[in-house]
RNA sequence: GGGCGCAUAGCUCAGCGGGAGAGCACUACCUUGACAUGGUAGGGGUCGCAGGUUCAAUCCCUGCUGCGCCCA
């Protein structure tokens, strides 16, 4: 017998150790079934679970255990990346603790510290993803950093630069000084600043004039080359080609006429500082002018500025040049100002645009084929409008900053000659000898120091967790893969990037669909982060509630397109839904409802059974479209509404006088029905709550072999019977209907009253035959008989269809109170006759909608009148 | 400034060219032999505002207002 309660958290440990000691995840099992496949997106490896990985991996669980159970090869690829620059900080935080740096180890020593703290921590979201009940193929797991992956990145390198389509470049990058890294625009965060705008005037070489130039950074002047000007302005186009002397500096720079400058903001005279910001680099290329580098890698002052301001911090510096400028009168004003101002998203400092040489991938060119791929539909993103994000940014792709100064990630292979030359290839030996070539002598090489983006690595995902380079099995079978479940913040960084390189190594695309899901955001709505304290973790709410009611939570809360504001007593109410689903098992337990592996669904005889049935496979079927559809929501409630509305509020009450009865065969029949329609209850819930099916599945028929997780998703034929559904809708109203009345009229809830049913005919006549005993349960009724003679005196009345139902309940009707009643009832009827005539009335509306429309409003209209006519006599026998 | 999205019951949200829905919350009643983590019944909405298209608009189009996100 069944616990009298569910204990999520013995039975969410045991089930997950047998599923995943008995090989219920992987793949390759059946080589004659169609591979589906899912690339998890793989978490930091230094992260821990939270709600976004909750949502993110519970829907990918949803699709794969689904998939699985409709006999497909199901592949969920599993692993981590390795984080560069997260990781190399976290471990350089504990050497900080130590009074160590990374120096004091040397490259090698520090990579060996990252590796050990990668084995002893590099588990903790791989074990959390097992709470939730993650089902991946953890056979496969791979890392961005092992050696197969590792390989990969190599070649992919070396072919791009071989290729033309990867190159070194001295350009501006996103520097960040605190952690001596270049960092990707995507890495930049840009925050609004409250600043100052600083007027400084700069004198005009050879006469008493100045020109007056606008700068929220004063002390990059220091690196001034020029002066721009909007060539159409006229209030400078005297001073175009004339110099400026640089305060402080003394340089004498030009004055030029340039696009950039714009005449309405500021004075509309800009000064030009090449290295240090991204549209003054532009506007020196277009002009020839000198880059003057003043900031070194920790953004102090370089040894090119004044010797005052060397080695000062960028904000010391900035001070002391306004006071300067102050000094020399030439301080024009200071407005505050508001601006956006780049952070790097890691470090949190701000960033320089700095001056350096980096390799870069041509991204402008891969992006090509990746945007054709989603513009002919060969990648589909669900919601189709985040394409709209994929396109803008791919059709304004910037060169893609791949190299980062730190130690952790995988090492450029490039190998330098004494000369500055440089060797790519995939080992040190090949570039030795490419040297060696190159040179005619063997020459001492020294390897590139930098590592690469770990988005660069992330990349290759789809394909290097197959096996490539090598063309291995798994890769032919299982890519392109079926599907990409992900948040939109990573469309850039890593969808668009898996596109470009999946397309150019694989020349196929890495996914057929991209579901983007919205964000976790707490119930007010607010973006759950640290510093505002509204972070739920999902571990605490499994704790609490279980693993089931957070994944429904999830699930049922997916709907496409829009947030989902998680509160903990939405948990709590699918919490409750599991109870209830247990609580329906120890129902059909202790009614001796056994599964029975001949039942066939398609042969019961009984129509609440025949109803039941037909309800099974329409709810399966709603499930398979809806999850087909990415439509998570919607399958989470039709499982729900079937499983709580249908089966325990009404097939268990039909169940009960049946059960209880001396109908032998009846009894049998529903007792098999029963069992199998909760059997089938578990294998549609189980993508989604796959621990207490899996339980009951286990408990409800121990005696079976195998598991509910490698069981089919079932499958039925035409085993809908109209005339049933009709029959036990029919039954369903008329209880409600006598109930409702009987709880209006304060009909004590005990109280067993008869119910006589008037201008019934045939069919309703022999419904109510056949199901006398059940509503006369349900509805708590002496006694149900059919007449046509006038109701005694002090009866309530209601109407279902063309028939009326009515309850000689005189001694407790208060018949003022059942007159309201119905009046309520007849200015309804009339209301709604009213506004269907209204439309019927309507010449063009007879004229110009459909057919079908046009007899379907006579037909509501005849029901209507029938209804009225009915209550309106019923009112008038009270008068 | 450009782009995207959202406004439907007190709250959170589905829905969608012809009859306003769910969950939660609320109210009343109920220890009925699965379940009070429950049952039964009920109240509650000019579907943001203004135009337009249409026989018909919560739904399609335009504008406005408010909110959110992304990009510059």
């Amino acid at each position: 017998m069944l616990d009298k309660t569910y204990r999520p958290a013995e039975v969410e440990a045991k089930h997950y150790a047998l599923w995943e000691q008995s090989g219920a995840f992987a793949a390759g099992h059946d080589h004659q079934a169609k591979p589906y496949t899912i690339m998890m997106p793989p978490p930091n490896v230094t992260g821990s679970l939270h709600m976004g990985h909750a949502l993110t991996f519970t829907l990918q669980d949803v699709l794969i255990r689904f998939a699985r159970m409709r006999g497909r090869d199901a592949l969920w690829q599993p692993g981590t990346d390795h984080a560069g620059i997260a990781t190399q900080m976290v471990v350089e935080r504990q050497l900080a603790a130590e009074q160590k740096t990374r120096h004091d180890l040397g490259r090698d020593g520090f990579i060996e510290r990252v590796w050990r703290w990668k084995g002893e921590s590099g588990g903790t979201i791989t074990r959390q993803l097992r709470r939730l009940g993650a089902s991946p193929d953890w056979e496969r797991e791979r890392f961005t950093m092992d050696e197969g992956l590792s390989q990969a990145v190599r070649k992919v390198f070396v072919d791009l630069y071989k290729q033309g389509l990867i190159y070194r470049d001295k350009r501006l990058v996103n520097w960040d000084p605190k952690l001596h890294t270049a960092i990707s625009d995507l890495e930049v965060e840009q925050r609004e600043v409250k600043g100052h705008m600083w007027h400084l005037r700069y004198p005009i070489e050879g006469s008493g004039e100045h020109i007056v130039v606008a700068t929220t950074r004063p002390e990059t002047m220091l690196g001034d080359t020029a002066v721009a000007v909007h060539p159409e302005d006229e209030r400078y186009r005297h001073l175009v080609g004339r110099k400026v002397i640089l305060p402080i500096v003394g340089r004498a720079i030009p004055i030029v006429a340039d696009e950039y400058s714009d005449p309405t903001k500021g004075t509309g005279a800009v000064k030009i500082t090449p290295a240090h910001d991204f549209n003054d680099f532009e506007v020196g290329r277009r002009h020839d002018l000198p880059m003057i580098n003043v900031l070194d890698r920790d953004a102090r002052i370089s040894d090119e500025a004044p010797e005052a301001y060397r080695g000062l911090d960028r904000y010391v510096a900035r001070k002391k040049v306004v006071e300067e400028f102050e000094a020399l009168g030439l301080l024009e004003k200071i407005e505050p100002h508001g601006h956006m101002v780049p952070y790097g998203d890691r470090s949190g400092v701000v960033i320089e645009p700095w001056l350096t040489d980096q390799w870069f991938v041509d991204a402008a060119t891969l992006a090509k084929p990746a945007i054709e791929a989603v513009e002919q539909g060969r990648t589909r993103f669900v919601p189709k409008h985040w394409e709209n994000t994929y396109y803008e940014w791919m059709r304004n792709i910037q060169p893609w900053c791949i190299s980062r100064q730190i130690w952790w990630g995988h090492q450029v292979p490039a190998w330098y000659g004494p000369d500055g030359a440089f060797f790519v290839e995939l080992t040190e030996d090949e570039a030795a000898a490419a040297a060696a070539k190159h040179y005619g002598r063997p020459v001492e090489l020294v390897r590139d120091a930098d590592v690469l983006d770990t988005w660069f690595s992330s990349a290759l995902w789809p394909f290097s967790t197959l096996g490539w380079p090598d063309q291995t099995p798994a890769l032919d079978r299982y890519y392109p893969t079926d599907v990409l479940v992900t948040g939109f913040d990573i469309i850039f960084f890593w969808v668009a990037r898996m596109m470009m390189m999946g397309l150019h190594f694989m020349g196929e695309v890495p996914f057929r669909d991209i579901y983007i899901h919205a964000l976790v955001r707490d119930e007010k709505g607010q973006k759950m982060s640290k510093s505002k304290g509204n972070v739920i973790d999902p571990l605490d709410l499994i704790e609490k509630f279980g693993c089931d009611a957070l994944r429904f939570t999830l699930t049922a809360l997916a709907a496409q397109g829009r947030d989902l504001k998680l509160a903990e007593s939405r948990v709590e109410g699918y919490r409750n839904f599991a109870t209830k689903l247990w609580n329906a098992a120890r129902f059909c337990q202790m009614n001796e409802c056994a599964v029975d592996p001949g039942f066939d669904p398609g042969r019961v005889a009984e129509k609440v059974n025949r109803w039941i049935v037909g309800k099974v496979a329409e709810t399966s079927g709603r499930i398979v479209v809806a999850l087909d559809g990415y439509r998570f929501n919607d399958a989470a409630n039709a499982v729900y509404q079937f499983t709580w509305n249908t089966f325990c509020d009404w097939y268990l009450e039909f169940a009960k006088p049946i059960l209880a009865g001396d109908d032998a065969i009846a009894k049998a029949e529903t007792r098999a029905t029963a069992a199998w329609v909760f059997d089938q209850i578990l294998h549609m819930l189980h993508p989604f709550m796959p621990f207490i099916t899996e339980e009951l599945w286990e408990q409800m028929a121990p005696d079976r072999s195998g598991r509910l997780i490698s069981a089919r998703w079932p499958e039925y034929g035409a085993i809908a019977d109209r005339e049933a559904d009709a029959e036990m809708d029919w039954v369903v109203r008329l209880i409600q209907a006598v109930r409702s009345v009987r709880s209006e009229m304060n009909v004590p809830p005990g109280a067993r009253i008869p119910l006589i049913i008037k201008g019934a005919n045939e069919i309703t006549r022999a419904r109510l035959y056949a199901n006398k005993e059940v509503v006369a349960s349900l509805a708590r009724l002496s006694g149900v008989e059919v007449s046509d003679r006038d109701p005694p005196d002090g009866s309530v009345q209601v109407v279902v269809d063309e028939a009326s139902a009515i309850l000689p309940i005189a001694d407790v009707v208060d018949l003022a109170k059942e007159r309201v009643r119905l009046e309520k009832e007849v200015a309804k009827a009339e209301g709604e006759i009213a506004r269907i005539d209204a439309k019927l009335g309507n010449e063009a509306f007879v004229a110009k909608a459909r057919p079908e429309v046009v007899d379907e409003q006579r037909e509501r209209r005849d029901e209507y009148e029938s209804a009225r006519a009915k209550l309106a006599e019923a009112l008038s026998r009270l008068r």
